[in-house]
DNA sequence: GTAAATCCATAGGTAAAAGCTATAGCTGGT
DNA sequence: ACCAGCTATAGCTTTTACCTATGGATTTAC
């Protein structure tokens, strides 16, 4: 019993699944699948109940967790304990406004908590950084890109908006349509002029920055936006997504870090986290 | 930092000495060293300073000793409430009596610690039994034989007796004198054939089992008694030991078990145990 | 009802880590 | 000065943690 073992076994029971532990670890599924087998065997119980669909802990498996917290925080403080002049690690990273605060917050959460010591700055996705979380139109030179995710784009509609009827839009829809804009947005800059060209005039009522700001307003009825495919969006009650029919809107959103600073620790958990990204 | 190395740790500690230590936990000491280093690596701390006749903990050391100990306790009594249903294990070693209780005792301790829930029944040296620490005279068919320890016998004299004058005692010293017989015993059925053969006839006044009975008589004054070259033995201040001239006496003891029974994880780690015994 | 997706387990191979032996350097005791 | 005992380093072997790929089982989707 060792305190990797643990720490996997109570990465698994707080996700309820070995596979989603395993994602969360940042390891295979079969490494934690054997490590929870090795616990198993050693302390001669059976700690989930494995089922098709994720895992159940039996009451063995809630009587460890009980204590496996206790004691791993314990040895979280210890170590800290000895913390006490670690160089701290200062880290600029840009970051474009429209990328959606769920994920972005949850892959820096990871990001800090994987290093020693950091000091987070987030700048303006132009400003100079360490690394920058952009597309690819912004990149400079010198600078490699690692794509993270492709994100697709909607129209948002108020619900109960009379085209929440059509299960698609087309271009001819929007015209006179009121229509609120978001920029910077590689979208917007495909899309509208894409409208002009058809010689169809939107109503453009706002022009805002962020896609929680566009969907506030979507869901005030001031007007319709183009909005990347999230999947939390779809749970939301007050908005209704369509696709657009004759054209394709997506964009990549990736990391952005000069070649030179490759091999710095800070850095390279980045792009790991990035690469692991589904 | 994980429960090896502060199971090392609290090793080196309790010890006063890595080498110390690494024998504790049946290691080679390089393992502990790099273990410790390890540690103190992670921590950015010193945790000993190694000094040449062993180390001394650091206030740094003093308070992670404090710490690791509890830590490793609840890691033990958390493992120790899952054992509810362990198997016992049942285990008869028979034990020749003139052996030495310090290092016997010693090696039974190991064995008990080594073995989950080891139920352990000494008996006669020649009952039936798992294993056997005896000599190999004794050993029966289909047994295989580690030897443990080789010992050199001495004469044990009281302290005050005209004979310890002499640096080493000859066959003729021994005639007409007081002596203790000890039996079951090899060196004892070497040397009283010897005495007989050379015309020497010795007074026997007792005939005891134990080499701690025997040493109780030399103690007394009954008699000079032959016994192993123990250590312990080179502290008492009310015998005196002096070797034989012209007769080397020793004997072997070892392991027996049955060729069949390798394999059986508790044998096994007898069998390790009584390896590494110097 | 079949196909796709999801989850856990197993198999086989690779790379890191922990182990060992041998040896060098250092210090205190005979 | 030499010996004995301790720690650190070097070189090598074994163990083990991890990965990818795949199979079996069950639930979800169409």
């Amino acid at each position: 019993m060792d305190l990797r073992q643990l720490n996997y076994f109570v990465a698994v029971y707080e996700n309820g699944s070995i596979s989603a532990a395993a994602r969360a670890c940042h390891v295979a599924q079969p490494s934690l699948s054997a490590a929870l087998q090795q616990l198993e065997d050693e302390l001669g119980a059976v700690l989930f109940i494995r089922q098709s669909r994720g895992v159940t802990p039996t009451e063995d498996g809630e009587r460890l967790y009980g204590h496996a917290g206790r004691l791993l925080s314990q040895m979280q403080s210890l170590k800290a304990s000895f913390r006490h002049s670690v160089k701290r690690v200062q880290f600029r990273l840009g970051l474009i406004r429209a990328l959606g605060v769920e994920r972005m917050s949850q892959l820096l959460r990871e990001f800090s908590a994987g290093v020693e010591g950091l000091e987070l700055h987030l700048v303006e996705p132009e400003d100079e950084a360490d690394a920058r979380i952009i597309t690819p139109k912004m990149l400079k030179a010198g600078e490699q890109f690692l794509p993270i995710w492709t994100d697709h784009f909607l129209i948002a509609l108020p619900a109960g908006h009379p085209l929440a009827l059509k299960q698609s839009l087309q271009l001819e829809d929007f015209d006179g349509l009121a229509l609120i804009k978001r920029t910077p947005c590689d979208a917007w800059s495909q899309f509208y002029p894409e409208l002009i060209r058809n010689g169809i005039q939107p109503d453009i009522r706002a022009d805002i920055h962020t896609i929680e700001y566009a969907l506030g307003l979507v869901s005030a009825g001031v007007g319709v936006a183009l909005v990347p495919d999230f999947d939390v969006l779809h749970e939301r009650q007050d908005v209704v997504l369509r696709p657009l029919q004759d054209v394709t809107l997506q964009r990549t959103i990736g990391l952005a870090y000069p070649r030179s600073k490759a091999g710095q620790p800070a850095l390279d958990w980045l792009r790991l986290l990035c690469q692991q990204q589904s």
